[in-house]
Formats: structure tokens, C-alpha cells, sequence
DNA sequence: TCTGCTGTTTGATCTGAATCAAAGAAGATC
DNA sequence: GATCTTCTTTGATTCAGATCAAACAGCAGA
């Protein structure tokens, strides 16, 4: 792999924690891969063989009931991390919700480097513990909320998320947006079904809260309205 | 803090990692303390001022919306760590579900320590990430397992922490054992009511899955047909 | 322009779990 | 041993969201 300066995630990627040296000892493990949209990099159940750093796209991370019930239990952008270090198993898939670029490290050599370097170590830490968070906070919307809330929840979360991805130079990034998910998808994220998904947007749209310009667009008409529904803390 | 060398978690806490003048130095950080059932330690949204080892007992972590609805998203055991290094707040409680004994540190003096200690992080990583694993398997049961399934999740999980806590040395304890949670609080970690926990308890008696001796007795009867109607992979 | 195809919306009906309500059980306290 | 208090079970009813079913919109290709 070459050109590790010039990545567009250098400094906010796990990577950032390692010195000019360091990070040349660590590109030399890795390779980029381009995945289209749909691809499956992981299987669930699978021999966990690989690890990587998001560059651009985004992914899904999901995990499923043999009889066909998905859940998706994480959306990943630019600059996160995929893959599970020090463990012998994935229990989940990873698969692109977009197009995207990875710079990908077989499992094993990363976590040997990671090892010897305790500041990668500490980065991945800390962003697990991030994602923990957000894993917990989810639990809290499927355990306890109710439709309405779920969906006012999810578009204020990928309305922040999205901006601070900040591909797009657009002005009004935080408040009109292309969704990475289709329907099924947003259902899968909420433990709702496509219908309820399509009649709690169809009623936001209805009460002025949010706009659908097409079918992956949004634009968030009201704010504070939208918070309120979305009983967040 | 003395005594770190008689610790009944000193093998299996995260203090494993460390030497024995190493833990003579982390010991000096921290305090033995005892908290009784039903007493929180953190509040959610508060500073995130303590981290902690629990020596004994078992705690819920839990999270709660302002009109009163909570979800517990975490069952914490002895040998687990509780708290949010690296973090300035806290996003949910912790509250002791029997009484217990911890191990206590102030947040930034143990933040401070690992990052010097190396294999202590990469222990805590570890242990984040095997959490990170529970807390999505616990979002597809949220996300898609009827009640009936909820319930054999949690009924074999319990089995399975328990026996591995292996604080009582009965033989049997696999597949009998103590509820460290009363029904509202099973309620709250599979996101379903009182009664529906009740009602789904009764229906595996009735059918001969299980025994509910008391109140917080269960014994798993037919273990083979509980692990079906889990529907766990 | 027509013809599929895929994803979305809308409508009608059903159902699993919630809610409302009340009766037991098991400890505590006096 | 009687009386609270708290937790649990069971029953009746309701309802949010699932399921079943059909129409609709946007596009790609012929």
C-alpha cells in the first residue's frame, strides 16, 4: 500500500496515532480494496481473517436469525474501523451500503502490530468504547421506543453523523441528506418492517417535520420538532 | 488498598495483566468498597468520575428515558469492569443488583495509569470488545425475537455466566441457579413487560422446559428444547 | 412508447404483547 | 399469629405495529 500521507483519513482514522515510521511499517501490511455497493466483505459465523479502516463509502454491520431475520446492529463511516481484532470468530457480516474504498489488514498481522504499538491500541480502545455507546444507546430505542421515536431518532443520527463524515462540501449538509439506507434497511436498523418505516415517514412529511425530495433524500424541515419526537435526553 | 495478591479476581480481572509491582502501584490508586443491593454507583449523565473491578456480586447497567421507561443494556459479573475510561461523562447508571464488593479507582488516576500500562489496556480493549459483542447479540433479540424467545435467551445466558462466575461450587448450578433479577428487571433487559415475563415463565413450566421453585429459582429441565425456542444460532 | 422490474406507498385486517384490573403468595413488622 | 407491603400471577381488553394485499412511481431496456 503507498501513500499513506496523502489519505483523506490519515488524521482522523485509527491511523493518526502513529508516527511517519510507524505508519510505513503498518501500510506495508495493508492493501486498498475497492467493494461495490452490496458487496459482503465478512460473513457471520465466518473465520474473522481480516480487519480494515473505512477510506470512503459506507457499510453495514448486521447479524441474523437462520430463518432470515436481520438485524442491522451498526452503520459505519469514513475514517471507522471494521473487523474484529483478537477474536477467532465474526459474529456478524459487514457489507456496503455505497460503494466504498477499505485499506484492509489480515487479522492476525494487525494484531500483531497493534501489540507492539499501545497508542493504535489505544485508539482502537477508545473508539470500541464509542461504539459500545452507540451499541447501548440503540438497545435503548429497541428495547423501549416506540415507532414514531425510532425514526425521528435514526434521522437525527445519520443528519449529525453524515455531516461530520463531511464528504460533501454542501452548505446544508446537516439538514438535507442522501440516506445510505433504503427502506428494508432503516426497518432492519429499527426493528420495524418497510411498511411502518414508509407510514411514520409519510406522516412527518404530512405534519411538515421532514421533506422527501426523492426516495433517499431528506430534509429536516423542523429541528426541534423532530428532537422532541425523537425523546432523546 | 492491600491485598490485590488474595484477590478472588486477581487471575481473571483485568489486574491479571499486570505484575506484581505493577499492581502494588495500581493498588495505591484504588479502595476496596461495599455497596449494598439496589444502591447506584453512577447516575447516568453525570461526570464519569470512577471506574471499578467488581470483587463480588452482580450490578445492572442500565439506561432510561425522562418519562421513566428504562432498558438495563448490561449484566456485569465478578471479574468485570464497570465505568467509561477516556470518557467525561457517563451515559447510564449503574446500580448493584445484590450486594456486592468493587474495587474502585478514580477515573483519571486509572485513564492515567493504563495509558502506561500497555497489557492492562489490551486487556481492557479485549473486554470491551467481547461487551460490544453481547450488546449486539442483545440487539437482534431486541430488534427481532418474540417474547418466547427473548426469555430462553436470557434463561440460557443466565445458565452460562453464572456457572462460569462459579462463585457457589454445587454441583449443578448449570442448570439450576438463582435469578439475580427480579421480573421487572427481566422485563427491562428484553424490552417486554411484567406480565409478558410472567406469562412466558408460566408457559415454560406448564410445558416442562423449566422448574421455578421460588421466586428466583429457576432449573432448566430440558435444556435441549429451551436452546430451540432460542432460536440462538 | 411500451414493458418489466424494483422499491415505495397506502389500505384492510390481524395479532402478539401492552395495558388495565384484580386476585394470590411470600416475606416483613408488630 | 394477624396485618402490611411488595412481588408475582392470571384474566379481560386494547392497541401499535405486523401481516396481507394491491396500487403506484421511477427507471432500464427493448
Amino acid at each position: 500500500m503507498q501513500d499513506c500521507y496523502q489519505c483523506v483519513v490519515r488524521n482522523s482514522a485509527i491511523c493518526a496515532a502513529l508516527s511517519h515510521d510507524e505508519l510505513d511499517a503498518l501500510s506495508r501490511l495493508g492493501r486498498k480494496q475497492r467493494v461495490v455497493r452490496g458487496q459482503t466483505l465478512v460473513w457471520e459465523g465466518d473465520d474473522a481473517i481480516i480487519v480494515a479502516n473505512i477510506i470512503s463509502g459506507i457499510l453495514k454491520v448486521s447479524m441474523s436469525i437462520s430463518d432470515g431475520r436481520e438485524q442491522i446492529v451498526g452503520v459505519v463511516f469514513p475514517a471507522d474501523f471494521i473487523g474484529r481484532p483478537f477474536g477467532q470468530k465474526s459474529a456478524y457480516s459487514v457489507t456496503a451500503l455505497s460503494d466504498a474504498e477499505l485499506c484492509i489488514f489480515s487479522r492476525s498481522s494487525f494484531d500483531a502490530f497493534a501489540r507492539n504499538h499501545p497508542a493504535l491500541e489505544h485508539k482502537l480502545l477508545q473508539r470500541t468504547l464509542e461504539e459500545l455507546d452507540r451499541a447501548r444507546e440503540w438497545m435503548l430505542l429497541l428495547g423501549k421506543k416506540t415507532a414514531t421515536e425510532r425514526i425521528a431518532t435514526l434521522l437525527l443520527e445519520m443528519s449529525i453523523r453524515l455531516s461530520e463524515t463531511g464528504c460533501s462540501v454542501e452548505q446544508n449538509e446537516l439538514n438535507e441528506f442522501a440516506l445510505p439506507l433504503d427502506r428494508q434497511q432503516m426497518g432492519d436498523v429499527l426493528g420495524l418492517t418497510i411498511e411502518t418505516v414508509s407510514r411514520q415517514l409519510s406522516r412527518l412529511k404530512a405534519d411538515g417535520v421532514i421533506g422527501l425530495p426523492d426516495r433517499r433524500m431528506v430534509s429536516i424541515q423542523d429541528r426541534r420538532r423532530l428532537q422532541d419526537l425523537s425523546t432523546t435526553a
